[in-house]
DNA sequence: CTGAAAGCGCTTACAG
DNA sequence: CTGAAAGCGCTTACAG
């Protein structure tokens, strides 16, 4: 039972079976170049003696890991364990995505200061990569021209834009910035705060404002710069940019949120300042975190669908390694609308 | 500048620094047995060349992975990206902590059906092995006892027991299922639930269930077994023991349950049923999830130092790894008091 | 269908 | 301080 010490290798199982060390290898990776009953006898051997193929040995021989790296930065805050719950739930799905096609994940968290050249390629620790949330995309850009020029396969999440180096899988920013808008005005509002960064720095971000602006116009609706406050994806500045506002005695009747994490900050600045969501003020947000459920009020929300998400961006990075054609790609939104946009009793999702 | 089809090794280097290739490999690991003059040398044309050592063949003449693996077992619920979020944060904190050991980590979410023999370590994929939430721990136990015979590196999550195979790191559940109650005790309430299984099937709900019945017994009150409802980890199982409670028309004026989650569902239920939190019945919880402070009413519960406890993991498993002591260890815990337990206005964490 | 040979790119004794 | 040699455990042409 317990022999435990020292792992078998091909060779013991060789000896065993009374074969050779290739015919292992062959046998248990499934080659058709062996007959059923060597491959028999050298499975029940293999099993008896718990042997398991050396990942490193065999990845060294192969020239690959088998092995996809996620990695994932860190907004500003360096602080404490409050990762982004939407990267979280991209993660999970990202996991399972990986599990499915039959590749290891390697997650790494990263600073954003931090001089990432992402070695895992070079490493042969990993196929390829996938990068979730870099920060400042004009920052980042130069990072990922030169991992593309270095024939890195990875796949980024964020807005598909033309031009992008590599290859994107995003969410349709410009459709939920579009839609939960003209949700805002179908509730009769008019004045809607946009808190999110608006420029080419945050493409995601843009792309929802361009969306915003786009269902304003279409309502004959002008959109006022001052409703437009830069924020970054933490309750924290959600709240900063809320109070700013209401401090600068701006008037506005709703809020559009560039994310959940900036609206839940705005929703706490607007009860503070004794405002009444939705009734004085219609808020909504984007990406569906758990939380936004469970915010109180309830959080109306673009809906991003993490789970197609994670499976598109692990799915086309196994394309890009095995050299077949992927482009960039958009996944379609859809609303969830609870309590803080709308007086009526709550409508819709969980 | 583009030259990176083929990727550069040691023997490159040594060629182009006219030394041999075992003095590359020696100079790039830092050995002392190099003059400085050479290792500079070395390292400039490495860094020209972006040379990186590779893993592959680094880790199978060294014989380890500078890896961690990372095993998250789902809970029955196999449905989608509906991982417990305190798991999740664990996994943040784990992740950290590996960077800061200088270990790569694997992530991989198991099913808990599945046969995990966790080869991880057999495959030389990584040099141990971090075990979180693993289900029914009477079924996990004898894999665990067969990990510890193997001699396979293991670090699980869980309350830590005696008699127990292998080293575990998990809160200390008594003092915190204690505490809460004798919060609950003080706030006035006498009739109080207990939602979570509370067996040695789960150790950890048994150990918070064990704190609450002696709270309950040092305030003179012995425990109702009608107030005890078993239920996993989440919102659904919290929502159905609760309305078993409540349709079995059982008094109540508190309600503690085993996680947040637990105490969310129940939350909900106790709002269906027309009751108030905390007016009519108090709701405490477990872990401090990050909805916990979202919910409505914020939910009192008791807080899981998520930080420490990725940490302490990591840490553990490194010095099992290097055949260092280690001891099982319990990590203290801290009431976070919010609304739903009180009357009064919001007190305490965020 | 099977075997003998080579080699993936390192690290580590062993000499000097 | 440095080099020549061996070998980690596989996979993959190449023969037969």
């Amino acid at each position: 039972m317990t022999r435990s010490r020292d792992k078998a290798t091909s060779f013991d199982i060789a000896h065993l079976a009374g074969v050779s060390q290739p015919t292992v290898s062959r046998a248990l990776r499934g080659s058709p170049m062996v007959s059923e009953e060597t491959r028999r006898r050298i499975r029940a051997i293999a099993e008896q003696l718990n042997y398991k193929v050396d990942k490193n040995a065999s990845n060294l021989r192969a020239q690959q890991s088998g092995t996809l790296a996620l990695l994932l930065f860190e907004d500003p805050t360096p602080d404490d364990s409050l990762i982004n719950p939407f990267f979280l739930s991209m993660l999970g799905s990202i996991t399972r995505a990986c599990a499915l096609n039959g590749y290891d994940l390697l997650v790494s968290f990263q600073q954003l200061s931090t001089d990432w050249q992402a070695d895992y390629e070079d490493n042969h620790k990993a196929d390829g990569i996938l990068l979730l949330g870099y920060g400042d995309y004009l920052e980042s850009v130069q990072r990922l021209q030169k991992l593309a020029e270095q024939g890195t396969h990875f796949v980024r999440w964020g807005a598909a834009l033309p031009g992008q180096p590599g290859v994107s899988i995003g969410s349709d920013n410009f459709q939920g910035g579009h839609d939960i808008t003209a949700h805002l005005l179908q509730c009769g509002r008019k004045r809607i705060a946009f808190l999110g960064h608006a420029s080419n720095h945050y493409p995601e971000f843009f792309e929802r404002y361009r969306g915003h602006v786009e269902a304003l116009r279409a309502a004959g609706i002008e959109a006022d710069p001052l409703l437009q406050v830069d924020a970054i994806t933490t309750e924290q500045s959600g709240h900063e940019a809320m109070n700013g506002l209401l401090e600068r005695g701006i008037g506005l009747d709703a809020v559009f949120a560039a994310s959940d994490l900036i609206a839940i900050g705005a929703m706490k600045a607007l009860h503070e300042h004794g405002l009444r969501v939705p009734e004085d003020v219609a808020v909504a947000g984007f990406d569906d975190i758990p939380m936004a459920s469970f915010a109180n009020p309830s959080l109306s929300t673009v809906q991003q669908d993490t789970k197609r998400a994670g499976a598109l961006m692990v799915e086309s990075l196994v394309r890009l390694i095995n050299k077949q054609p992927v482009e960039s790609q958009s996944i379609p939104v859809k609303l969830a609308l609870r309590q803080s946009s709308q007086q009526t009793p709550d409508v819709g999702a969980t």
